[in-house]
RNA sequence: UCCCCGAUAGCUCAAUGGUAGAGCGAGCGGCUGUUAACCGCUAGGUUCUAGGUUCGAGUCCUAGUCGGGGAGCCA
């Protein structure tokens, strides 16, 4: 007899003899035959569970059939056809010379306080238990689909030839722009050094603090992002990723936004915008066939209770070309639809503001009904080192940097990226003007005065991705130990 | 951070300012190759916390905590 899981279990051959572990999540019973007991055992293996079928001639039978919602067990026994099809494991008194046997592994004390229950579960009671919410139907699913999905991500870039690049997770400089930082330091809060004017031996309590005594003796943060790293590694092996935490301490309390979170960071050399958008198209399709093939049972989970319609929104997504839409164009699109009485927004529709998601969603929900990318914005509203455009690109009204968000339909903006400004005066010029430290820029700088070539990348977050591919509503369903304003339990 | 809503049994929810209930889950029993099983019985409560109004508060008022939805920030 050999260890097999639910998976193998499910195509094995009737007539074997096998060994299950794994949890109940249900038992029935029945007076019938002398007594019998249905167990639905999981393993986490695969969606399905397989059923063990306890005969009353066993010797512990009378154990089995106290067995509640996730005691732990070890079943031998032997394969047969169920009377209603698919294969189940048959446990009894004839096949005891062949081990037949249901071993109780671990028991679950006080059954009726057990908070996980045979029946359906609110996400946000479950949120509350994270360490035992993964024993659902609904959380194994987004754990296999999880993992399968960041495998996808890194077989789609090694197929490419693309590198995989470690950036940094604590970061020492303050350049990368985007939100509020969480500090990283091993000084005593409770006695923060104080920076002494010079000759003094003590410092004003108010004084700016001194990070020289700092572990890395300066100000330090966790990054928010691995761009700019990971550009370094472009400019020398061509194609590279990161993928990685990533921490923002913004007060966001929305379904869509976590203090910690995953982002997926590719980026290309020799490459321009249109070269970045391919790639992101590529990708997401990548991602979305792959997790149709290879999890096809947990898809359909999803189809079937969490979105109704996901799998043919899905395909759909895949059978499309992405539609690619300058800015200027979208601008007059909404204008178009508000003059024409075809759609109403709460916020104005200007040249050189930013898109709100309202928009966002019109476009590739009413207007286009398919994936869009919104190229070319208006600089002002736009990063310090994304690629200023020719004067009048796209006939527009001011000027334009190369940047591109991929919209998607349900979900949004997916995807931002751009081609980066690989011009040393026009880069110094940008980061002057936004006011920001050019000191602190100097590695990146280097990039293009030392051979510096177009290249261009965007950022996939990755719970995003998770959302739209299994139709999850709250960001904070789709990764283990979500960690949020007032939340970091576990 | 702002706006709105909510917190009652293990879970999901009821309950005109006047004796806290149901369904599911759990325990026991019945029936049944059962599979969201079914039927009967039983147990299960600091009504989020702290104040206040009232003869009397789950219910009304104030503050707080936590949760949800939306917005902003963004991925």
């Amino acid at each position: 007899m050999s260890w097999i899981s639910v998976k193998q279990a499910a195509k094995a051959a009737p007539g074997t003899t096998v060994t299950l572990k794994g949890w109940v999540r249900t038992r029935r019973d029945s007076k019938a035959d002398g007594g019998l007991s249905f167990i639905a055992l999981h393993d986490g293996t695969c969606f399905d569970t397989i059923q063990i079928v306890a005969k009353g001639d066993i010797a512990n039978y009378a154990d089995v059939a106290k067995l509640t919602t996730h005691c732990a067990i070890e079943a031998t026994g032997k394969v047969v056809q169920n009377p209603k099809g698919g294969n189940e494991v048959l446990v009894d008194g004839a096949g005891a010379g062949d081990g037949a046997c249901i071993k109780i592994v671990g028991l679950v004390d006080d059954p009726d306080k057990y908070p996980i229950q045979p029946k359906p579960h609110s996400f946000e009671f479950l949120r509350e238990l994270a360490h035992l919410r993964v024993r659902t139907n609904t959380f194994g699913a987004v754990a296999r689909v999880r993992h399968s999905l960041s495998m996808a991500m890194h077989r789609f870039f090694d197929e490419r030839g693309f590198f995989y690049v470690h950036t940094p997770i604590v970061t020492g400089s303050d350049c990368e722009g985007a939100g509020n930082m969480f500090r990283v330091s091993t000084l005593d809060f409770a006695n923060m050094p104080r920076v002494k004017p010079e000759g003094a031996k003590t410092a004003a309590p108010d004084a700016p603090i001194d990070y020289a005594p700092d572990f890395f003796g300066k100000e330090t943060h966790l990054t928010v992002s691995g761009q700019l790293n990971v550009e370094t590694y472009c400019c020398a092996l061509s194609k590279v990723y990161t993928f990685g935490p990533t921490f923002r301490a913004e007060n966001s309390n929305t379904s869509r936004h976590l203090a910690e979170f995953w982002m997926i960071e590719p980026e290309i050399a020799f490459a321009n915008l249109q070269d970045d958008a391919k790639l992101a198209e590529d990708f997401i399709k990548y991602l979305i066939q792959t997790m149709l093939n290879d999890r096809a049972d947990d898809m359909k989970f999803f189809d079937e209770r969490i979105e109704k319609g996901l799998l043919v929104r899905l395909k759909e997504v895949l059978d499309k070309p992405f539609r690619h839409l300058p800015y200027t164009d979208g601008i007059k699109i909404l204008k178009e639809a508000i003059a024409s009485g075809k759609a109403k927004f709460e916020y104005p529709i200007e040249w050189g503001k930013d898109l709100q998601s309202e928009h966002e969603r019109y476009l590739t929900e009413q207007h286009f009904k398919q994936p869009v990318v919104l190229m070319n914005y208006p600089k002002q509203i736009k990063a310090f080192y994304m690629r200023e455009n020719d004067p009048g690109t796209d006939g527009a009204p001011g000027p334009t940097v190369a940047a591109m968000d991929v919209l998607v339909p349900q979900v949004g903006e997916i995807i931002g990226g751009s081609q980066r400004e690989e011009r040393l005066d026009k880069l110094d010029a940008r980061i002057n003007e936004m006011g920001l430290p050019i000191k602190e820029y100097w590695w990146y700088r280097d990039l293009r005065r030392y051979g510096t070539v177009p290249h261009a990348g965007f950022g996939l977050g990755f719970e995003r991705a998770m959302m739209f591919l299994t139709g999850m509503q709250n960001v904070r369903d789709v990764i283990p130990f979500p960690r949020a304003p007032k939340q970091c339990e576990f």
